[in-house]
DNA sequence: TCAAAAGTGTTCAAAATACACCCATGT
DNA sequence: ACATGGGTGTATTTTGAACACTTTTGA
């Protein structure tokens, strides 16, 4: 017999994916490995799985990325996952490299997880990484989907991750670390405002290095397109440093 | 009724890749990159495409590219691809970058050709793309599969190509030329023992430019790892240059 | 003897590296 | 007054860029 108490039930459970009128493609995912610093070190966004439909939370993290939809393009893709599973939108992300091991999903506790969220877990499914780098300040998290939760995890601090993306933010720390050669990309990650040796820590993260603080500053400050500002930060114990912007229409006119 | 001339002639027309036993993803290929050199310009290997069972060939050129097998890894997929189309062999292929616009195989001419082959030919599939450097003395084509033929175009005149292939084309030497930035890939495209001559002609096809004959000489022979041999040229109707040759354990221990 | 490409050195400017002390602030 | 990190200059070496003439061979 037909009741309307089975119908709201239905709809309660159905996965918020599953809500949407787009075809998924079951053998292409998209992983976005997101950046970020914390004035020390360089931090990687996680999501928390959770279990399916049920409150359990899967103590295993992973890099948030799902299954490309069949009318969109891997950029798209991209931007649509990250959004659905963190909140961050509008994110500047860039393809690292695609991940095609056949077994890449197959271990165990990755399928448990896989058949509480997907109509076919056991399907192939090669992965297209993408990252990019992000100032925590300007962005909020607000996680939905299956990311129970999203978190700022130190690189050096990041444990066993599902499938095989500990494999992948490896990749995308190499890209990360070539990068940072050809572009000034640190003030991506950086506050509005930064000190010189703010930024210097930060390269000294990403290559895992250490800079001679003079060098370090004659190198920046020849270029021009990272300007001071005439303003020193405030409240702290010691004299206080001067504070620098990156000036994005300067860098383009090169 | 049952007759074994109709099985023969069957037999006969199932395409080469169908006789395998191995299942093929329809939505993920390789495309390969293949670059060689002619002494004088850079040139770039493409398939001629055959028209499905018939023996027209397809005016359209193509890179050398196919669907994966559901149990090989990409890299694995690339060279087996490779060797069908080409019967280029343990060639050594890097990842370049990955096309998934839906759209990248709906171009009506495209899909006249992939009825004559896929099982799936409207199926969306993303593409992983590959590039290798090759010496062109070392490696013998023969061509097989859907490949009527296979073909050394110098990169400046390759035609309209399938697919997004023209893109793909772009993706790869842009790959290239930074590459050759880092790394002494040049050696790769050249025969054995080369000038320097050859040498600078070869950098200057990849990056597009020109560089003084003496800067560059005293650049690479300042690397310890392109070393002089004890020969001449002969039978040039100028002086003869000295013929180098490239050391690879002298490379690897730097 | 001529044409064609090989081979060769110097100068200047810019960039990379190494290195050590005084300064401004809060506590 | 002291602890903390900010800020600065010089000397040396290495690298990149610009530039023109002589040499060896075959035809």
């Amino acid at each position: 017999m037909f009741n309307i108490m089975n119908i709201s039930k239905v709809i309660i459970f159905v996965h918020p994916l599953a809500m949407t009128d787009h075809a998924v493609n079951p053998n292409v995912s998209v992983d976005c490995v997101i950046f970020g610093f914390n004035n020390q070190e360089l931090e990687v966004l996680l999501i928390e799985r959770s279990a399916g439909n049920t409150e359990k939370v899967d103590e295993i993290k992973a890099l948030p990325g799902n299954l490309i939809y069949e009318d969109e393009n891997l950029d798209e893709a991209a931007q649509r996952v990250l959004c659905e599973l963190t909140g961050l939108s509008n994110i500047y992300l860039e393809q690292v490299y695609t991940f095609g091991d056949p077994n890449r999903i197959s271990k165990k506790h990755d399928q448990d997880w896989l058949r509480s969220i997907r109509a076919h877990p056991e399907a192939r499914v090669i992965t297209v990484a993408y990252t990019s780098l992000i100032n925590k300040q300007r962005f909020n998290l607000t996680p939905s989907s299956f990311a129970r939760n999203a978190v700022w995890v130190k690189v050096k601090d990041v444990p066993q991750l599902g499938f095989d993306h500990n494999e992948i933010l490896d990749k995308a720390l190499n890209y990360l670390k070539h990068k940072i050669y050809l572009e000034p990309l640190g003030y991506e990650l950086l506050p509005d405002r930064f000190t010189l040796a703010q930024l210097q820590k930060l390269y000294e993260a990403i290559l895992v290095d250490t800079f001679d603080k003079r060098n370090f500053r004659r190198k920046i400050l020849r270029t021009s397109f990272i300007v001071p500002l005439n303003e020193k930060q405030k409240g702290v114990a010691h004299k206080p440093a001067s504070l620098y912007r990156f000036d994005k229409s300067l860098f383009h006119q090169i």
